[in-house]
DNA sequence: CCAGTCAATCAGATAA
DNA sequence: TTATCTGATTGACTGG
């Protein structure tokens, strides 16, 4: 179950790839054309962050308002069933958003108020769902962390060499047997490896 | 009390 | 259909 490494994410995060998307051409871009098509105001070579950029499908149009509602949710059926219980909803953010908030978590990690009033505003996403990307973002870079150092920790402790291929392959199995579900968690290359430059 | 965080989990979208 | 990624939700905790 090779990671992000040999075999990249489909959705990017590897801020080489996402830097790469300037002129527009998306260097891996399966998920990004789909992404196109589905949003409209996604359009290749657009840098303008003053364009709409618009997530699809997301709760917070519901919750702020404060969403461009040109763009079409993914999930616009979604209040046909069940009117008691809402369907949870889920933006996709575009590729430029993607970028932008990629390329201030690069800068700093944690945002003040006024900060993400400004970085949500500019990307015309909600307050709360720049919290929540960088909550998020915060924790899964904190995951591959623990994880390598796990991984580290596994071999000092077994004092393996790195001759020991049958023991360290049923090692690494069990490692990824016991992280099949947290995939994220399993980045032979590091904490920090080629998802943070 | 409120707003923020982390941690864990859920669940929608999509690639394989 | 399954695996994976990731946005959203939830709950416990903390500081002002």
């Amino acid at each position: 179950m090779e990671m992000s490494d040999t075999v990249k994410p489909l959705t990017s995060f590897l801020i080489e790839d996402i830097l790469s998307v300037k002129d527009g051409t998306i260097s891996n871009g399966k998920r990004c054309s789909q992404k196109m098509e589905r949003c409209p105001q996604w359009r290749e070579g657009s840098e303008d962050l003053s364009e709409p950029l618009c997530p699809q499908g997301t709760a917070f149009e519901v919750q702020t308002g404060s969403l461009d509602t040109s763009c079409p949710g993914t999930s616009e059926s979604r209040s046909s069933s069940s009117p008691g219980k809402q369907k949870r909803s889920r933006a996709a953010f575009t590729h430029l958003q993607v970028l932008e908030l990629e390329k201030k978590f690069n800068h700093q990690k944690y945002l003040s108020a006024p900060e993400r009033a400004h970085l949500a505003s500019n990307l015309r996403l909600t307050e709360t769902q720049v919290k929540i990307w960088f909550q998020n973002r915060r924790y899964k870079t904190k995951r591959k962390q623990q994880s390598s150092e796990f991984c580290k920790d596994v071999y000092k402790a077994e004092g393996l060499s790195l001759r020991d291929e049958l023991v360290q392959s049923s090692l690494i199995s069990s490692f990824c047997g016991a992280y099949r579900c947290r995939p994220y968690m399993w980045d032979p290359w590091g904490p920090w490896g080629s998802t943070l430059w």
